[in-house]
DNA sequence: CCCGATTCCTGTAGGC
DNA sequence: TGCCTACAGGAATCGG
């Protein structure tokens, strides 16, 4: 399930890849993800020099001179680089294919994912330009944080899952950060003083870093660019846990459902 | 405006 | 062994 750290992961493992290369066909298996992939794909990137990767939040953006695709990887999507002529498997849903024989597959059995055009001015795109700041960008500080808990009764964890006040945090992080600050996830945003919002800022800033580092978190099957899996799983403190000693204090952690999403926390730890 | 609920989808795990 | 159901979740969209 890829968050902020996954999809960065992402990036790093595919972007030398493929950055500089030429691109020479879109190979669309199956268009319909979250939104169909528009058919006028194919025919805006063929001939594209792929210049960079960007990502922005979850987004990963391919630019060209003619513009940028924006792709979403939902929350089943992968994206590895393979041989052209490697057959493709079950979910296979698109290759972007390179004049060197190599192609980008995108692999999203839930097809929650989006492949689409977003033009030359990406950021103005309906799914970008709401989107709040990143994270790990100075940016995202106690000024804005605070900024967007005021007079909001809305649990904590809903608020810093919401992408309009900063993107990248899923559901795993947003737990581990949380926990991390001390908070407890149910806790109303308007109802925590200064000094722990600035807790939280830093606390979140900390586990996508680490998350980062240790090449994400691999629940079920995500995988990077090479197909190795992330081993931030092993750093959970509360994610998945439930019941299991808090590895702070050792009282059990607790799973509850907040916002139609499992969220987990230590009842000690975390008021 | 605010915020919770619903929706898309399929692989996996657990119960019987 | 096989069938059925619940669950996982990003984020747009809907509804109160």
């Amino acid at each position: 399930m890829p968050e902020l750290p996954e999809v960065e992961t992402t990036r790093r493992g595919i972007a030398p890849h493929v950055e500089g290369h030429q691109i020479t066909a879109l190979v669309v298996r199956n268009p319909n993800l979250r939104w169909p992939v528009p058919a006028e794909m194919d025919a805006q990137l063929r001939g594209q020099r792929l210049q960079t990767i960007r990502r922005r939040g979850k987004y990963l953006l391919f630019d060209t001179s003619q513009g940028s695709a924006l792709l979403h990887l939902g929350m089943s999507g992968s994206l590895r680089i393979v041989q052209r002529q490697e057959p493709p498997m079950a979910h296979d849903h698109v290759d972007i294919c390179f004049e060197h024989g190599r192609c980008l597959r995108l692999r999203d059995p839930r097809r929650f994912g989006a492949l689409l055009w977003a033009g030359k001015r990406p950021e103005t795109h309906k799914l970008l330009h709401h989107l709040g700041p990143e994270p790990l960008s100075a940016d995202f500080d106690i000024e804005h944080l605070a900024a967007a808990c005021a007079g909001r009764r809305q649990a904590i964890k809903t608020l810093i899952m919401d992408s309009k006040v900063v993107v990248g945090v899923g559901n795993i992080y947003a737990s581990e950060s949380l926990f991390l600050a001390g908070i407890h996830p149910k806790r109303a945003a308007n109802r925590i003083s200064r000094q722990r919002l600035a807790l939280l800022v830093e606390a979140i800033k900390i586990v996508l870093e680490r998350a980062i580092v240790s090449g994400g978190t691999t629940l079920r099957d995500f995988v990077d660019g090479e197909g190795q899996p992330g081993y931030f799983q092993q750093e959970l403190n509360v994610y998945g846990r439930t019941g299991r000693p808090c590895r702070q204090c050792g009282t059990p952690i607790r799973q509850i459902t907040l916002g139609q999403r499992s969220t987990y926390y230590c009842p000690a730890c975390q008021r």
